[in-house]
DNA sequence: GTAACGGACTGAACCGGATCTCTATGGTGT
DNA sequence: ACACCATAGAGATCCGGTTCAGTCCGTTAC
């Protein structure tokens, strides 16, 4: 291994010299920096990163703790990692898994072990027990999700209210009168996962609000479970001519199971998913959907963490304003949709 | 942050008798033994991770290579990251996250920073530009796929020729006499994908031994370029009984559009899918399935690498042998395939 | 009785790099 | 010509933990 000191040697000059042509904390005269820099080249010194000086406690590492638990959305995820890693990238950073498993013990020993600088933490529920040990710990933290209060924490999310109230608002504008909800798998909802839950009310209210017929319907994540919800949601509410789904799995199927239940999307009834885009793309027909953000959630968590590692105050919650990106699912009405009723009800 | 300064005054012994009673490195007495463990526990001490000693080059982080690109198997990757932590967390080590489109500069960087011990490199293709890279470097790597040749390097795959054999046999064995192939995108081939050529392969040298009929096609991942696919093989090839399906996006739709294409599954169309057990598992009928072991393959791939930190030489090439599980898409045959045909063909 | 031995522990050097302090040098102003 | 200052470089020190070279003391062997 190449060292500082080999450099030295090689230049001619002391060790704190190339030090500081490596800094540039001093001056250093244009000769010696240019001496010096040859050598590094020469030598192929790389400087040692794990240790910066060990007294300035910086790592430029940081913990990335991920959920890994079933029923996750994975590809949202995968687009959120590579967001991250890449913005950390800009500042020099790395990003060190850390399994959700270990739960507190885990963030506690990477906490002491001056193994990172500070966190990431994924897939944050409402009342997350790993919160108040993030208020104690001494590294900063960025939280993506966000518990029932954020207060004394920094924490970045789509405004999932928002997103379910865009949808709601998206239908009733073009008419429909009566809205179907499918949602996460039943287990998200007991976890007290905040998205879910805070789409599903974001949804409720904004119907209310409009005054349109609303029904939401938990949905498991196999083909058959996506099916029988679908039937019995178009049994129990005939004259539902549109549908918001929350839902990853059940998405590439809705259209066939609303059509085994006697329904066209879009001719019959109307579809909004809350999802990536990518996915609304692939579908057949393309989906009307409000996107969840993976990208800039991440690279927003990093410019975060980056801010409170420089020594700021970021406000505790950046809610990311829902976007929502119309496609062939929900077409202007050619005629009103409450008198364009086809197939059997019961 | 507690040193290990602070443990030997509060055990009122040396610092270095401190480390000595942590390493084991040498012999202490019980009782001193026992007094420094209280102090530890007392303080919270937690040894400085980065920092050992810095002469002894090991960090305990592998660095972990993710493709990060379009087109993943991205429920897969993350079982296999899952696997691959938890894992290395027995070895008391941990994962570095490293993007590939750095490729081989990212690598180099990595490498020569004395940041990480080793790699794991994931989705190698099979003349991979960052092999011979690979070779050269003083930390080891495992790689998680194989290039054409495995000479001097470690790696760790499933057996895809002997998994698309696999299928094929199966389906032969139940007497079907004409089988299709619904591949990657074909990017994916494009891009020589080890997994998707060797599959391909396998289906084609034993559907030639086998004596069956077979096509194989390349889908992209949307809906309607499976409709498309689907129904071109069910027309170019009237008398297919079965299929097999090497493609995520497209097992979701397939039996829609099968259908679509005039024939049942697995009444007309027996169909064996090769993917996570997990998704053949929602797939309604549930489809027979060769599994992609990604936890297999991250245990064993850190197991390896664990095993090269510690100068041992693992064989270069460690293939997995495929497992299928038989769900409802290939029941036994009532009546030979060959004469229950339905729908229009054309 | 004393030399040899070895177990238990300590002090100091060391790892690689950052940074503080000090010195040498050259240029400027008066 | 001399004080003064900015600049450039060298040397010492520090970070936290490991490890080497000793020290101390009790035990055993001749």
């Amino acid at each position: 291994m190449v060292t500082i000191a080999d450099v030295a040697r090689h230049a001619g000059v002391a060790p704190s010299t190339v030090s500081y042509v490596l800094t540039g904390k001093r001056s250093i005269s244009a000769d010696t920096k240019s001496r010096v820099r040859e050598s590094i080249r020469a030598l192929g010194y790389q400087p040692h990163v794990t240790d910066r000086g060990l007294s300035s406690s910086r790592t430029n590492v940081i913990g990335l703790v991920l959920p890994l638990r079933a029923g996750m959305h994975l590809s949202g995820m995968m687009r959120f990692v590579t967001a991250a890693v890449t913005t950390a990238r800009r500042y020099d950073m790395d990003l060190l898994l850390m399994t959700a498993d270990d739960g507190a013990s885990g963030l506690r020993r990477a906490a002491n072990s001056a193994q990172v600088d500070g966190f990431l933490v994924m897939d944050v529920e409402m009342d997350d027990d790993r919160v108040p040990l993030l208020r104690q710990l001494s590294k900063p933290s960025v939280l993506i999700g966000h518990p029932a209060t954020a207060r004394g924490l920094t924490c970045v999310d789509l405004d999932f209210e928002a997103a379910g109230a865009k949808c709601v608002d998206h239908l009733a504008d073009l008419g429909h009168r009566s809205i179907g909800f499918l949602g996460a798998p039943s287990a998200v909802y007991r976890r007290s996962t905040g998205s879910a839950h805070r789409t599903m009310n974001g949804f409720s209210a904004a119907a209310m609000r409009r005054g349109v017929a609303a029904t939401a319907l938990a949905v498991e994540d196999d083909h058959d479970s996506v099916l029988r919800a679908t039937k019995a949601l178009v049994r129990a509410h005939p004259s539902m001519t549109a549908l918001v789904v929350h839902n990853e799995a059940a998405l590439g199927w809705i259209t066939s199971c609303l059509r085994a239940a006697g329904r066209q999307v879009p001719g019959d009834v109307a579809v909004v998913a809350i999802c990536p885009d990518e996915l609304a793309e692939q579908l057949s027909p393309p989906f009307t959907s409000v996107r969840l953000p993976a990208e800039e959630l991440g690279r927003h968590a990093v410019d975060l963490l980056a801010a409170k590692l420089d020594g700021k105050q970021p406000p505790p919650l950046m809610l990311l304003p829902p976007r929502l990106s119309r496609r062939a699912s929900t077409p202007d009405p050619a005629v009103p949709h409450q008198h364009r009723r086809t197939g059997s009800s019961g």
